[in-house]
DNA sequence: TATACTTTGTGACAATTATCACAGGTATTT
DNA sequence: AAATACCTGTGATAATTGTCACAAAGTATA
């Protein structure tokens, strides 16, 4: 499908310039990324923009020490704000993003950021509106690891990430669980277990099912 | 003085462009606010956007319980991030903010931020700067929540509030101090008292001296 | 099938944080 | 100065979370 054709179908709000959709279908190519590709390193330059069209893209930091924080998830529809916000600066991101499930994406150069912000009205307000959703989202995780325990904040978690899927169902194991949280295995496993006890999820191998 | 002076001397970034300092002189008010003075209602719409030229502001979500949650404070030179993103979209407020030192802003209509957008390539990338540094911040907040205990989340508190002022104290009651971390008094006082103990603060009533 | 590796379950115990109770200190008002 | 409201200190105890240790179950590979 040509660029031009994805954008309408899956970015309303820059669609809706026709100018802006001429260029993206300019300077975007279209590319496929498997499970776990590292597509934003931290403290690396940023060199592309990717406008996901489909599969999941997992946002988090990095610790000296392996630990690791979840920041958001980056959905079909949107981009990576913090990606644009480094580009738009020439700086090297903070973050790190990886390929969460299979994804297809418009990569757009991040040297010309600049004329889409100069140019195109729709594509900043494409980027107010995404700023906005993660900015919310990343207050929302701040609100929840002030008040919420663990037995909260994994349910909350867990939720969120069926939530992504119609399945259902989060397919990790509780080591990967308790990186995510920032918490240890042990805690993880008694926690899940409670929750399995209480109805709300089923437990199997790699396999956690919300009720 | 003359709201383009103040620009000049206080909005670098948005200096740099004439046209831009002269809209922002026609459209600008000046006024001051006393501390405790609530300039962003949580769930109010947008009308103004405060460019803070001296005092402090506080930006945090408070809960029905009572219970509020510190996101940031807004500096002089930076303008209220979430405040521009809400005003854009004609959207509601999530986060309250309340003047913390008594302080001087030029306020911007938000009906007037379509055409800053519009035709000041350096309005935006104002915004930009200023979406990318609070976000970091909070980013930041996320990590040292998921990470660490209390006790260095209240010395990370401590100076980050006694960063804001030369004078390396901080003038809160332990209560308003538990309020902003999400903890009970007699925690916080303990903790404190131990920070005392260990030679980095001293203690005195509604003053705790960072040494 | 035997072996190695990964994942999960759980007891025991330590550290951290929350909650209740109450005493005494400091400022403010009358 | 007396009354009042606010602020701080601290013991006792409970709840939550983290850590160590080890066993059992499932999966992968030779």
């Amino acid at each position: 499908m040509k660029v031009n054709e994805i954008v309408k179908n899956n970015f309303q709000q820059l669609a809706s310039s026709i100018a802006l959709t001429e260029e993206i279908d300019n300077i975007g190519v279209v590319q496929d990324f498997e499970k776990d590709t590292v597509l934003l390193k931290e403290n690396a330059y940023v060199k592309v923009i990717p406008l996901l069209i489909s599969g999941l893209i997992k946002i988090y930091k990095e610790e000296e020490n392996g630990n690791e924080v979840l920041l958001y998830y980056i959905k079909p529809g949107e981009t990576c704000i913090v990606s644009v916000m480094a580009g738009e600066k020439g700086e090297k991101a903070k973050v790190k993003g990886v390929v969460e499930e299979d994804c297809t994406v418009i990569l757009i150069p991040s040297d010309k950021l600049y004329n889409l912000r100069k140019n195109h009205p729709n594509w900043n307000l494409f980027i107010y509106k995404q700023f906005n959703d993660k900015f919310d989202e990343v207050i929302e995780m701040v609100k929840v690891l002030t008040f919420s325990n663990k037995e909260k904040r994994l349910e909350d978690y867990l939720k969120r990430k069926a939530g992504l899927n119609a399945s259902k169902v989060v397919r990790k194991s509780h080591q990967e669980i308790a990186n995510e949280l920032g918490s240890s295995r042990e805690v993880i496993s008694r926690l899940l277990k409670k929750l399995e006890n209480e109805g709300k999820i089923e437990l199997s191998l790699r396999k956690i099912k919300i009720l």
